[in-house]
RNA sequence: GCCCCGGUAGCUCAGUUGGAUAGAGCAACGGCCUUCUAAGCCGUCGGUCACAGGUUCGAGUCCUGUCCGGGGUGCCA
């Protein structure tokens, strides 16, 4: 991380003055009613450094007033608020460019194996706002623990099997026929989802059709009556003969679910987002069983009177749990407890991150403990990244009653406003590379939107407050780099060639501006750390507002003095190249003109 | 019933291991393009940090209880 040069030196005068362990001052920055460019607090070295707030303070103050970095060190209360000499405070915090965008990798000894599992989508209908939400926050994930060191593998699952595909396949056999994605010129994954809503359509009028006939079922939730549908019971038969391999079931399966795979690869790709590996829940689904089987004889599960197989995890308050039904066939966490096993072996990861919603934290929790209670080691080091839910104004998205929001919909929608506002910006003459502008521009705002806000917090989609470019917003940030890269475009030649005299800056603006760049290696590190990539997207909201703020106020090209225009283009360099690198970590793409 | 997550300005959200007089954006209103891109900048307005106790030199932050919202809760995924 940056630190200051005064820095070391005053840890090195506070361990002798009282007499202790070599204290770690972070310094935070000088709230704007106080003058002063950082503070050192010393309410929170008073612990480590066994001694009175107030007495730390002014002896810090008097050694601080000397230090050759310092023109003046003011106490309030036990804080002391330093005013540092510019050459001092340019050189620590942006004199070293290249340290300042490598400060941020951690150590060789803190650096992970990580597997990061997210989308995990179902191939029976498109992705919706939700995934896009779960693509960004993984996507951005791996990315940022791939920025700081970590070796990351990310990966996906998909879920190709079970009553779900049976549903849009059996629809597809009744109605299809023998239209294609191809044939009717749809997405395959659209394509695919559309027999799936019929299948509910047909679904539910059988339902109303028996409710009618049997007062006594009115009551009963539809999922109850699935098997006493004649289209639930195709359905059901259909899931049984796929699990026997029926040839022709097989057949009609590998063709709907390429048709929707390869529409998944068109929503992936518009994103940007790769995986290193890809797996299917049919091929993982069954490895969890003989698990089961073998933990079953070491006593880890038991076997109920009613013959199913069971684990009872009272001792961390989740109650007993079902692992194999009576059947003899396994459940959700059974899959899961074979698919984390299978990746566990292949990319030997210190760490497994899973990307899911939170409302399956109590299924995480489930799946971890059987993890722990079989023996592994590495069982301590899974982790749920539990995001919360995308909810419209009116509620939440519901597929029945088609409010979903439908991600290549949305994309769509976004480009389109960008593409708008970019004509209307753009003069006479539209700009030549008008769609890959539109193209970044609506994604990003799509991105930052979800990212900038904490994972953990349900947002609330409003689509006609939410697809803005003004205001905290990607394009806000973006907008930044593209005037940077303006005026890079401009800068006479030879000016760049000159040596940079930091003395010369000292506005708040520049001082401003300097102390947020420097804070860009701990932010990408906190968002690691936290597994929060909001820190970051936080932070260059905050960077670009500094930026904008010493822009408006600071002539740079213009500037009165060849040393001042030097000095204030190398400034405009580095938050140009920290604007880049962030927005990229956050899988943004940047415009060198908008 | 029990468990988990949340509640901060009209709206959407920040708020680092507890630290100074709680901050942004949007919306509303008022300024700033003869100046390096106005997707910008500046200003005004806007707060019982859900509520009540407690711990502390100090609480939006930690603890307890209450209220409200969301999610989950042995054979759906």
């Amino acid at each position: 991380m940056t630190k200051y040069g005064f820095i070391a030196d005053l840890e090195t005068f506070l361990a002798h003055e009282f007499e202790a362990e070599r204290p770690r001052v972070t310094p935070e920055r000088c709230p704007a009613e106080f003058s002063g460019d950082l503070t050192v607090n010393c309410f929170r070295l008073a612990r480590s450094l066994r001694n009175n707030p107030m007495k730390i303070a002014t002896r810090t103050a008097e050694f601080l007033t000397q230090h050759p970095d310092i023109v003046g060190a003011e106490t309030v209360k036990a804080f002391v608020n330093v005013t540092l000499r510019p050459e001092a405070l340019f050189r620590d915090a942006v004199g070293d460019e290249a340290a300042l965008l490598e400060a941020a990798r951690l150590p060789g000894p803190d650096r992970r194996r990580v597997l990061i599992e997210f989308s995990a989508p179902n191939t029976n209908k498109p992705q919706h706002l939700g995934h896009v939400r779960n693509n960004a926050l993984g996507s951005a994930m791996a990315s940022i623990l791939r920025r700081v060191g970590h070796t990351v593998t990310s990966v996906n699952l998909i879920n190709d099997r079970g009553i779900h595909i049976c549903k849009s396949m059996v629809a597809y056999q009744r109605w299809g026929e023998g239209r294609t994605p191809a044939s009717e010129g749809i997405k395959g994954d659209h394509f695919v989802g559309d027999f799936y809503v019929l299948f509910e359509k047909e679904f539910q009028r059988q339902v109303a059709c028996i409710r009618a006939d049997r007062p006594e079922w009115r009551e009963r939730p539809a999922e109850q009556l699935f098997l006493e549908t004649e289209i639930g019971r195709t359905a059901q038969a259909m899931l049984l003969a796929w699990e026997n391999g029926d040839p022709e079931v097989r057949r009609l399966w590998e063709t709907m679910n390429a048709w929707v795979i390869e529409g998944f690869a068109e929503t992936y790709r518009r994103m940007g987002v790769v995986f290193d590996k890809v797996y299917r829940e049919s091929e993982t689904y069954t490895l969890g069983r003989n698990v089961i089987l073998e933990g079953l004889e070491r006593g880890v599960f038991h076997r109920t009177d009613d013959g199913a197989v069971v684990i009872d995890l009272d001792a961390e308050k989740l109650g007993t749990k079902v692992v194999l039904r009576r059947d003899g066939t396994s459940v959700y966490v059974t899959q899961d407890i074979g698919a984390t096993l299978l990746k566990q072996e292949e990319f030997q990861p210190d760490l497994q991150i899973w990307v899911v919603g939170d409302e399956q934290v109590y299924h995480f929790r489930v799946l971890f403990a059987i993890m722990r209670r079989l023996g592994h080691a590495w069982a301590e080091r899974l982790h749920h990244m539990a995001y919360g839910m995308v909810n419209l104004p009116s509620g939440k998205m519901k597929s029945r009653e088609g409010t979903v929001v439908d991600a290549d919909d949305l994309f769509d929608e976004m480009t389109r406003l960008a593409r708008d506002a970019t004509l209307a910006r753009a003069g006479a003459q539209a700009p030549a590379d008008l769609d890959r502008r539109a193209d970044a521009i609506g994604m990003a705002a799509l991105k930052f939107m979800l990212l900038k806000v904490n994972p953990r917090s349900a947002i609330a989609f409003d689509p006609r407050a939410s697809i803005k470019f003004e205001g905290d917003t990607g394009p806000y940030v973006m907008y930044a780099y593209a005037r940077i890269a303006s005026m890079f475009r401009k800068a006479p030649s030879d000016l760049l060639e000159q040596p940079v005299n930091w003395g010369v800056l000292g506005t708040s603006e520049e001082r401003e501006l300097a102390l947020r760049c420097a804070e860009y290696p701990g932010a990408l590190q906190r968002a690691a750390a936290e597994l929060d990539a909001s820190c970051l997207a936080g932070y260059l909201l905050d960077l670009a507002k500094a930026f904008s703020r010493f822009y408006r106020t600071c002539p740079i090209l213009s500037a009165p003095t060849p040393p001042l225009r030097r000095a204030r283009i190398e400034l405009s360099a580095r938050v140009r190249n920290i604007l880049r690198d962030g927005l990229r970590t956050l899988t943004m793409d940047v415009l060198e003109s908008m």
